[in-house]
DNA sequence: TTCTTCATGTAATTAGTTACATGATTGA
DNA sequence: TCAATCATGTAACTAATTACATGAAGAA
């Protein structure tokens, strides 16, 4: 019997695609990089190597260490085939989900303070974000960074994850003055009509 | 019995805050705004409003067209307050999933063809997005958006909407540029140093 | 009149999460 | 030798999605 593949199960098998590894390391690996775009609880990943394996994806060997077991993956031929027909129909576009913004949207609810605490917890998420991911770049400039032979690969996504970051630390930052300028009683705000101008002038792409 | 609310059982008081609705006219103005933020199937939110009623959240009054009948909702004095107590603790931070990035990280198990078409539906996706985001914006110069005593609110979230859709069209655009340098076999590719680099130089934040 | 789209839901299914459980290893 | 953390899973639960169903209104 045929089970679908989800989206996450090709990521797995991209994985796989790159070395073998055991459940555990996949765990440790996605959360290095994948989950900042695909973002999937640890157990997860416990599960999908097994679904994998049933259709013939991927083999599994168990290695035993004292007396608990572990179980290294590894992917077959017909694994790179599957992969390979996944990449070539372009995949989704982002989706993005942001508790916060939704906050900001409601604002009106709640107190100027409230709305500026929501800005500054939205600017301190990307400034950490962005250390780890600086951190990353100066391991890869010093030649320490793991699967060397995908750096091209891994900076294509790093581009797009840095502009990403930078986008919502600017936004914080622009906002937090934007909303400092405003009274108390935030329902009697001045729109910033310069950035809907702007905006609304732009040509359509 | 009391209920746990979710985020999407705020993001729905948030709309009854502005306006009684039926559960209809939400899905519409959901696909409006929220949407994009917050991204839930049509079927839940003909549920969630009914969740608020227990809760004594919301009130419900029947109308009839024909022989059919469909629900209002309104918000309670104990629903502004829920949403008050809401909006005051700071909410989590973006959360993307992107499932065409993910065939960009693991594009050397395709053509540099599949890799292309995967940056050029970005960019259409990117576009689309644009184009109807300052659409939107010259309704609002135009005097013509709904609840224009909402505007400044609706313009802080336009304001990341837009950086964010503006850094996934550019992204799109620099890494096409990127990869038709690259070789036909692109595991032979040259990562894009210049960038790795700029990104380790920076300063911490 | 018939077809399509708008309008209003319900039911079944599932992908994913949270919580739990337990052995191995390390260091204080 | 005790506690904390690393390592490896399983089980129960649920928020959310997909699929289905049906009436009203307007167009052709």
């Amino acid at each position: 019997m045929t089970v679908a593949l989800t989206t996450t199960s090709h990521a797995i098998l991209g994985l796989l695609a790159i070395h073998p590894w055991t459940s555990y390391e996949l765990t440790k690996q996605m959360s290095r990089s994948l989950h900042h775009f695909w973002p999937r609880a640890e157990s997860k990943l416990y599960e999908e190597p097994k679904k994998l394996v049933t259709q013939g994806l991927a083999t599994a060997s168990t290695r035993t260490v004292g007396r608990r077991t572990s179980t290294v993956y590894e992917i077959t031929p017909a694994g790179r085939a599957v992969l390979a027909e996944w990449v070539a129909v372009p995949g989704a576009g982002p989706a993005l989900e942001f508790e916060l913004l939704l906050k900001v949207f409601f604002g009106e609810n709640g107190s100027k303070a409230d709305l500026l605490a929501n800005l500054a917890a939205a600017a301190d998420w990307a400034a950490e974000r962005q250390r780890q991911n600086i951190e990353v770049a100066r391991e890869y400039v010093e030649g320490a960074g793991p699967f060397p032979e995908r750096t091209a690969q891994d900076a294509l996504v790093a581009a797009f994850l840095t502009s990403y970051w930078d986008a919502v630390a600017d936004w914080a930052a622009q906002a937090r003055k934007t909303v400092e300028s405003w009274p108390d009683d935030i329902t009697k705000a001045d729109p910033p009509w310069h950035f809907i101008h702007e905006l609304a002038a732009r040509d359509l792409p």
